[in-house]
DNA sequence: TTCATCCGCTACATTGTGTAACATTATACG
DNA sequence: CGTATAATGTTACACAATGTAGCGGATGAA
């Protein structure tokens, strides 16, 4: 019940993310380096995108001496199973069974993976009996 | 390898599109009676999203007499089913394991659901030997 | 003090979206 | 056949989001 899907990332905003996730933090220079031999953005271009990243939420920042280090707020994962839950309203009316098996359709999911991943989560249950499974931290 | 996203549904578009999938087909008009309640809109702003629609790819009219028949090209599930393969290739690098991971860890589905889901299937897969589940036809 | 950095603010063109008026055409009725 | 009626196509416009960046100011280094 808590992050209510924020805002959708553009494409260039999803870049600069994958850069923020894949550093872990960054600074708006070494975003540019990032992404520089696709694109090659003035620096006041990405501290833009940044900026509006934050005013979005899916990034913090701190200042380290003078320099803005930004920090992902989410994890890629995060955002992306938020953006499933929103598919899943617009387009299942909320039935989340109808959502993976339309995937299975489309083999966007395997039966195969999908097996595989229940089973492994059935025993990852066994293991933690009641307690909420105590695998959560991951963010 | 087939259909590759189209472009993303607005506000609107999804709820036009919603109109859409619930009857079938329709009419400019059937739409604009759908959304009534909440909306009133010009029969022209209809039209003209649903054209936009069948630019998009989403739906394709046929002519019946002086009106325009609209119909969806593809199922909800279809569309849905596209928008989360983007999902994976923005968010999860590909890995389809690490969506379905995620969407557990933030219980966007269930453990249940899940395990139940993948036991279905296995059962359907038992049923059809080999031959492709006939099941295909859910447009 | 001066230079190099790094930042905030502001801007601007482009595109997407919601919304609709107006012109046009074809069907149906008298 | 002529006209009202109904449905369409064309065109427009304002507003928000996005990609892209310039400029001036603050701050630390030399």
């Amino acid at each position: 019940m808590s992050k209510q899907s924020k805002q959708p990332l553009s494409d260039l905003e999803n870049k600069v993310m994958d850069a923020a996730w894949a550093a872990g933090s960054v600074t708006a220079d070494q975003v540019r380096m990032a992404l520089e031999p696709e694109q090659s953005l003035k620096d006041s271009t990405i501290r833009t995108v940044l900026r509006r990243l934050e005013e979005k939420g899916y990034v913090t920042h701190v200042v380290e001496g003078r320099t803005y280090i930004y920090t992902p707020t989410g994890g890629a994962q995060a955002v992306a199973a938020d953006a499933v839950r929103g598919i899943i309203d617009r387009f299942c009316k909320g039935s989340v069974e109808d959502l993976l098996l339309g995937l299975i359709d489309r083999e966007v999911v395997s039966h195969e993976e999908l097996s595989r991943l229940a089973q492994r989560i059935a025993k990852s249950k066994e293991n933690t009996p009641e307690t909420k499974p105590t695998r959560k931290k991951r963010n």
